[in-house]
DNA sequence: TATTTAACATACCATCGGTATGTCAAGGGG
DNA sequence: CCCCTTGACATACCGATGGTATGTTAAATA
């Protein structure tokens, strides 16, 4: 595939413009509060184009999903390799998945409608390949480590994941400042406590 | 109100036909899958009957989703309660939680698209007033009564509504029946790791 | 330079959620 | 008992939506 000449240029700026305006628009109203018409009118063009380059509002929508949890999984991913240590990097990641997916127009995409839109199975899968993979990467090594007591690390996985998830958007609407820090905290000492002594 | 005479049983049998079959329909492919004219033609009924008993699309998911949660909270409920133990109520129902929600046609209705199709907030509203209360109460007791470090309730009520939620949409569709009793074993481990000693 | 083809734009379609109006029997006052 | 109101629908219809089929033009290529 070229990606040079006008012809590649052209198909990935219109391309852009798409991701970027329905990124907006999905964040801010939902998937099914947005219409295809104020998509590509936004990003001026028709929906010759969008269909051109999308297969249906779905495809559309996996896209942008997918930009925002790589967007998500790299900020946790830079804040967790500065860390040697396997739990060190664990609590910072998780810690940094908090802060990074309570950012405005993240939650209602990645968190929302993303199940619904694409089936759980489908986003799980993404979710999986985008971020989730570190966390069980994670407590795999620390249970083979003998850090976490052993046990499948599956199960884990998801009790965590899902409680960072819903954590994240509880503390998306909440308006006291003060609930971030008592989350961290809480979710510390969940983790700590898995930790062996 | 009256609830006897020809008129009023005639209506309430028209809502439970349509609240009996939308239920089926939404649990099976989706709220945004199914059409208003594929559900009364299932139950029977017209489109004139539908609006006439419900506001909207969205109001009618809303019904069915009150049914539906309504239903597990009760399971759970009914488990928890032969308990006196503040503990072993807790862990208890946590246990039937992930049970209960994991029975076919239940997630998606409850755990996917009532998010997104009433909005987070709404749906925490619902969810709070049909279960995560008692999830809230019976945390903020066992911190009161000291068997669980002093902290605010709310935080660990989300992180662990959350976890399970997670859990059960995983377990729902999961193939391994082994999944099932040791994601059960990891929550227990968590929940005994909250509790002091 | 001729011709193909990729990147769209335009015009159109079936279906959807929602509404306005019609119908007819139950229910209640005289 | 009768009349007439009202509630529980059915029927007919509407604009908007996601999706498609076809047209147009300029870049690529032989």
């Amino acid at each position: 595939m070229k990606t040079h000449g006008v012809r590649a240029q052209q198909r990935e700026q219109t391309r852009q413009a798409l991701l970027r305006e329905s990124r907006r628009l999905f964040a801010a109203r939902g998937y099914g509060a947005v219409s295809l018409t104020e998509i590509v009118s936004e990003a001026g063009v028709t929906k010759g184009a969008l269909y051109h380059l999308f297969e249906s509002k779905a495809e559309l929508f996996r896209a942008v999903l997918q930009q925002v949890q790589q967007e998500v999984a790299e900020t946790v991913a830079r804040t967790a390799d500065v860390h040697d240590d396997l739990w060190t990097r664990l609590t910072v990641g998780c810690q940094a998945f908090l802060t990074a997916s309570t950012a405005p127009g993240i939650q209602r995409i990645m968190l929302i409608d993303g199940p619904a839109v694409l089936g759980w199975n489908e986003w799980r899968a993404m979710d999986e390949a985008a971020s989730a993979r570190h966390l069980a990467d994670a407590l795999t090594a620390l249970i083979e480590e003998g850090t976490i007591a052993a046990q499948p690390a599956t199960p884990l996985t998801h009790l965590l994941s899902g409680a960072m998830n819903e954590a994240a958007l509880w503390l998306a609407q909440s308006d006291d400042p003060a609930d971030l820090p008592a989350t961290q905290t809480a979710l510390a000492q969940i983790l700590e406590a898995l930790r062996m002594r």
